[in-house]
DNA sequence: GCGGCTATTGGACGCGTGCGCAATATCGTC
DNA sequence: GACGATATTGCGCACGCGTCCAATAGCCGC
């Protein structure tokens, strides 16, 4: 197989076991044994478990980014693309890629690979969001001195919301997730109560 | 030694290591090391490795909590409780405690024990924010519609913030997080902005 | 001093871990 | 059809893991 290939496929592999077992319990011989191949191919192709956890990660979350970013760009205005962004966000019940952000997020401190890829796409979600704000801003149709910051802050809470949603399954709901993070906006950006319904 | 006290030694055994380690590298024999006994020991007093790692988990995070609690009970008001709330709460650089957090989120799916700590212990922060804030609207200091979802709002804000500062280290920092969740809490409660600085 | 109870030891058991390397299979090129 | 390059194998190495258990040590009431 053609070396960039054979990279995807170890890449795919790895997010395929991942998906099951979470980022932190995926091991050389389940991505080799998921591809029905053996481990040193694995190395031969990464210097190390760290690397290909990483590349992993990046796929299924710069995956998720694109998505929302293409839906978002294409919203007829910026309270639409805002509704946009919280409904592609919140995730479900066991959501697989979110448990995948939580893994990271704990792995960052013992993977070097790892928390560089989760820091910059963190970075990026803020920054999508900052740039939604300032349109918005722009148009009018928002009202915010610090598009930067509420970017942050908007961005945290959905983060520290949805983890409880993930990792405690039942302490609060994925409607209570959306009315709450929605209406935190609504009060960040000076829009009406309801605004983003 | 005596059952109880051998019980409790492990325990704080266990935290010594998991301050150094995480939670989630945490293993019995490191336990059994940082005594100087035998990793039998351990399973003479604990069911599983689960268990152990949660009782270690459930005790610094409910000396945290005990401690922001028995800070702003003594508070002369309600601002003032809150003040406090959020110096207490926001973690520095490389904070330890708020480390154990992220790992008990990531490891919640995968052991039950800590999950179940980790969620009550989430639980028992949103109550103790939510008396406080009703505290303050009873005291006409808040106008807050909802102080249960405010709640679960600003702790999660707080969460998400700060879970950037320990995983990513160098996207925001400590200072931020305190700037953007008093502005935030601020909107929430119907306060100057400015009040809780 | 003795018997019994239990805290404690130390290691076995059966896995699983990342990594590295010699041997082999499978190509495209001449 | 032979050669050389390289993708791929299969296994070894040196650990580390949670769990369990027979054997022992040390203390208590008698």
């Amino acid at each position: 197989m053609a070396p960039d290939r054979r990279r995807e496929a170890i890449v795919a592999a790895t997010v395929a076991v991942a998906r099951r077992k979470g980022l932190a319990t995926t091991t050389v011989r389940d991505v080799a044994a998921e591809m029905g191949t053996s481990s040193g191919l694995i190395h031969h192709y990464f210097a190390s478990m760290d690397d290909v956890l990483a590349a992993a990660f990046e796929v299924v979350a710069s995956q998720d980014l694109e998505l929302s970013a293409r839906l978002m760009s294409a919203a007829a205005s910026p309270v639409e693309a805002l509704r946009i962004f919280f409904e592609t966000y919140t995730p479900a019940d066991k959501d697989w890629a979110f448990q995948l952000w939580l893994d990271a997020w704990a792995e960052a401190a013992r993977r070097p690979a790892v928390q560089a890829t989760s820091r910059r796409l963190n970075l990026e979600w803020q920054a999508l969001l900052e740039r939604t704000i300032e349109d918005g801003v722009g148009a009018g149709a928002f009202l915010c001195p610090d598009p930067g910051g509420a970017a942050w802050r908007i961005l945290s809470l959905l983060d520290g919301l949805a983890l409880q949603v993930v990792a405690h399954g039942t302490t609060i709901s994925r409607t209570d997730v959306v009315a709450w993070s929605t209406a935190a906006a609504e009060r960040e950006l000076g829009l009406m109560a309801g605004a983003l319904r």
